[in-house]
DNA sequence: AAAAATTTTTAAGCTTACTTAAAAATTAAT
DNA sequence: ATTAATTTTTAAGTAAGCTTAAAAATTTTT
């Protein structure tokens, strides 16, 4: 399939996935950088090979097949990011870039190669799950966003859920890392601020980062 | 620029190089799989971006712009090649196989990190010559075909310069790999066969394959 | 329940990268 | 030097993936 089918496919699985979904063909568009027109028309083709169901104005829903597609590329893509993370000195935005070309140009085989290599990673340097060669995400994720963190308790971040450079690199800078511990000190529900402590500096973030990153409590 | 573009400048590229050089859109055609009306079509496409220059019925000619491209994607090919073939345990074959799709998709950083993390190769696993980031070749190469190789010297094979599968199949079965010896025991010429021994193997090979592998003298 | 605003779809058109079939030019053979 | 064979070019057409502009349907607001 072209880059361009697998693009939309896994737009409209990681709209339902994620987000508050919509999964319109406008606003998978938005997500992709095209016209709803475009849009509009790539569903139709996708229905014509059994991919998504399409009914005019209704939401568009993958089929078994279509998601098995989506699966494969996010396996890829994960895999890609996880392998040039480990190699190379990159950072998360750069392999994300890297990534969202090379995973339409990886044979099942290399994908394997990559996995077995790493030890048959569970997680994805930003802490989103890799598929298994069948399509199967086997972790469970218990994860809620820094935003409805309570104050007082510790953390460990889980998952960093953009692809925005800025966000990538302030992130970088005050060691907002996957895995990392982090210690909530106070919640400015009303300025919607967080204030929080990491490896014993104190950052304040506004929402727009603490919708962005994920965390699990420390049991 | 497109896939299409890049594999046009870069067939173009290696038929100027090994082959007999007819480089009329017809013969280009024919290695990358299209109608020779499609090729021209190309060929004056790519002439209006000032890759390559077209005249009606004459051999097409790469500019210095479009040498440059080819010597990026093929820089990136054989970088891909090395790379998974040290990390891998994937066939010239198959190397070549991904290669050839990943070579459009990676960023010059990707590149020179593969380069980097290789201890910058001169050569790629099949002897071929690795450009390096300025898009230049800094090895001569003064090897020739095992078909005009003399009975009773000792070679080292140098290059092997096809991308079927069988052959390399063959060629890995019988230990005629990048860097190894060989001694030619007998040339004949009549019948366009060659008898050499390899790890204490005696085989003769044909013309097909004897103009396919690359030998150096061993000084 | 209308009216207004928003969204989706349709329609028409464009570029890239191909195809086949024919016409035109080149190259090889007599 | 013609003629024949081969190759290249032109012409016409297709599919994928886009665009913008308009029409149609849905959703929101009043
Ligand atoms: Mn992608
Ligand atoms: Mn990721
Ligand atoms: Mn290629
Ligand atoms: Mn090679």
């Amino acid at each position: 399939m072209s880059t361009a089918t697998e693009n939309f496919v896994k737009a409209i699985y990681n709209n339902n996935s994620h987000d508050a979904h919509n999964t319109k063909p406008g606003n998978i568009a938005k997500k992709l950088g095209i016209s709803s027109a475009a849009a509009t028309d790539m569903a139709k083709k996708l229905a014509a090979k059994d991919l998504l169901n399409y009914q005019k104005y209704q939401e568009l829903q993958l089929t078994e097949k279509g998601r098995k597609m989506a699966m494969n590329i996010i396996r890829k893509h994960r895999l890609w990011e996880a392998f040039l993370f480990k190699m190379f000195d990159m950072s998360l935005h750069d392999i994300h870039k890297e990534a969202e070309l090379l995973e339409h140009q990886t044979s099942d085989l290399l994908a394997n190669k990559m996995s077995e290599y790493l030890g048959h990673p569970k997680f994805d340097p930003h802490g989103d799950p890799i598929p298994n060669a069948h399509g199967e995400i086997t972790t469970t994720d218990t994860s809620f966003p820094l935003s409805q963190a309570a104050a007082g308790n510790t953390y460990i971040i889980s998952r960093l859920t953009s692809d925005d450079k800025e966000f990538f690199e302030f992130c970088a800078q005050h060691k907002l890392k996957y895995g990392h511990e982090i210690k909530v000190s106070k919640q400015f529900k009303n300025n919607k601020m967080t204030e929080l402590s990491v490896h014993n500096n104190t950052i304040l973030l506004n929402e727009d980062f603490t919708t962005l990153i994920y965390v699990n409590s420390t049991k």
